[in-house]
RNA sequence: GGAGGCGUCGCCUAGUCCGGUCUAUGGCGCCGCACUGCUAAUGCGGUUUGGGCUUUACGGUCCAUCGAGGGUUCAAAUCCCUCCGCCUCCGCCA
């Protein structure tokens, strides 16, 4: 157990509980089974005996069937607890993860140059700025019309989307990814099998409660859920779909963070990958799946830094996570564009997700990668690649996708 | 929203009215073996999934599983209830 590496030290008590109910589990299931054993073969004398016989074994029968029914009901309590604890379980971390909190990550590479604006004469204008004069945002009736964190893409704004889905999915699809539209509603036992209900994760997630159905916050849920209580051939794999939906999060614990424009919103749209693959093959999918966000990010133009996800950040179901963020001029930093997870065999577990080779049955491993989350990769290509004038220039892979435009000129003051 | 039909171990299918020899039938597919110049055909055997006990291992054995969960009963694929899914028709609707 690697619970010393999560900072979780109510880790090793739940393991232990755990095992006891398992323990317990196990023994009353035996108990069942005998008394059930015992219950089937009367049963089968009954049905051929008559008379004073048949009385007799009736009778015995009786209170046998009153022992299953308790035996019963305690296997099924020990069985349940069992479960609940097993839930709670978070992931094992990958050995190689910086250990700490959301600052200790460690950065791997960093791609692209930063533009030097004082260099060139202008100070940058913030994309909520360029989105006025380009009338390409809308938040002040995103706000009206639907609340905070809301907004409305328009114009080029809303071309600029469809531009940008358009050339992921282009890319993901010559990668060999299927494409696929998914529901944006998904039941209680789809959003827990991907592991979005556990612990505190669960705030940040919109329910229905009249349909008992939830909002997902990334198109990862429906793609992992696709396959639930499915076993795949082992020469199926690897299965890499490319998912594009909208996203829904509460942003519950976030009140005054990112408030201004779009880069936190409550509803964006996605194109997300996401990978089925056998155990042994996570960790070098993990890194294909990193490949493919690097050279969309590249292909837009954008100078960005892939880091190490560190332990405490990683979320109940990752044993790895990569992001990559894109430097934002007007932040001056660099800010989380995409994100890639190796969940392991954490997700499929809890889906019953297996897949079947010479040897029988087993989990495998899922992992998910953003390949294009559109507000905040608007925000990007509108900072990184405004002009003096408050125009933006196209980055050349979504032109094809824009009727040849090459600059999104002003139309406002 | 209304009415009806259906859901069986990969696929198809028997069984459900009338509870107990159902340890779920048969076919297709698949795997192994035999036979056979090759292929094919034929024959024999195997072929849901999960959990437990036992075993160095091979294996043996028990339990659960007939869409899911409850109930009735000594006993449920079979009877009753609730839910889920699919199909058909009507209504409404992008």
């Amino acid at each position: 157990m690697r619970a010393s590496q999560r900072a979780r030290g109510e880790d090793v008590a739940l393991v232990d509980a755990l095992l006891s109910a398992d323990e317990r589990r196990r023994s009353s299931g035996v108990r069942f089974d005998e008394l059930r054993n015992e219950q089937k073969s009367l049963g089968k004398l009954i049905g051929k005996a008559s008379g004073e016989e048949k009385a007799e074994l009736l009778k015995r029968a009786g209170t046998l069937a009153a022992d299953v029914k308790a035996a019963d009901a305690q296997r099924d309590e020990a069985a349940e607890e069992t479960q609940r604890l097993l839930l709670q379980l978070g992931n094992l971390v990958h050995p190689e993860v910086p250990v700490g909190g959301e600052e200790d990550f460690v950065t791997r590479e960093t791609h692209g140059e930063i533009r030097d604006f004082a260099a060139e004469g202008f100070e940058p204008r913030d994309h909520l700025e360029l989105g006025r004069l380009l009338g390409a945002i809308d938040v002040e009736r995103g706000a009206k019309v639907s609340g905070s964190r809301f907004y409305f893409l328009t114009g080029v704004g809303a071309l600029l989307e469809l531009a940008l889905v358009n050339a992921a999915m282009a890319q993901a699809t010559a990668a060999g990814f299927t494409p696929m539209l998914t529901p944006a509603l998904v039941r209680p036992q789809s959003m827990a099998g991907t592991g979005y209900l556990s612990q505190g994760s669960g705030q940040d997630v919109y329910h229905l409660p009249e349909d008992d159905l939830y909002l997902v916050g990334t198109s990862e849920v429906a793609l992992a859920a696709y396959h639930m209580d499915e076993i795949l051939d082992a020469d199926r794999l690897p299965l890499r779909y490319a998912g594009f939906s909208p996203c829904f999060r509460r942003e519950a614990g976030s009140h005054g963070k990112d408030t201004r424009g779009i880069f936190r919103v409550h509803q964006f749209d996605k194109v997300e990958m996401f990978s089925y693959v056998a155990p042994e093959d996570s960790q070098a999918e993990h890194q294909r799946l990193l490949e493919w966000e690097k050279q969309w990010l590249t292909s837009l133009e954008l100078p960005f830094r892939v880091i190490d996800v560190a332990t405490g950040d990683l979320g109940s179901s990752a044993a790895r996570k990569y992001d990559c963020e894109a430097w934002i001029p007007t932040q001056g930093k660099y800010r989380e564009l995409t994100s890639t997870s190796d969940c392991t065999e954490f997700q499929a577990r809890r889906l019953q997700i297996r897949l079947r080779d010479g040897q029988g049955t087993r989990p495998l491993a899922t992992l998910n990668g953003t390949l294009c989350a559109v507000p905040r990769t608007i925000v990007a290509i509108l900072e990184n690649h405004q002009q003096a004038d408050g125009s933006v220039r196209v980055p050349e892979v979504l032109r094809p996708y824009l009727g040849g435009r090459e600059v999104f000129e002003p139309v406002a003051k």
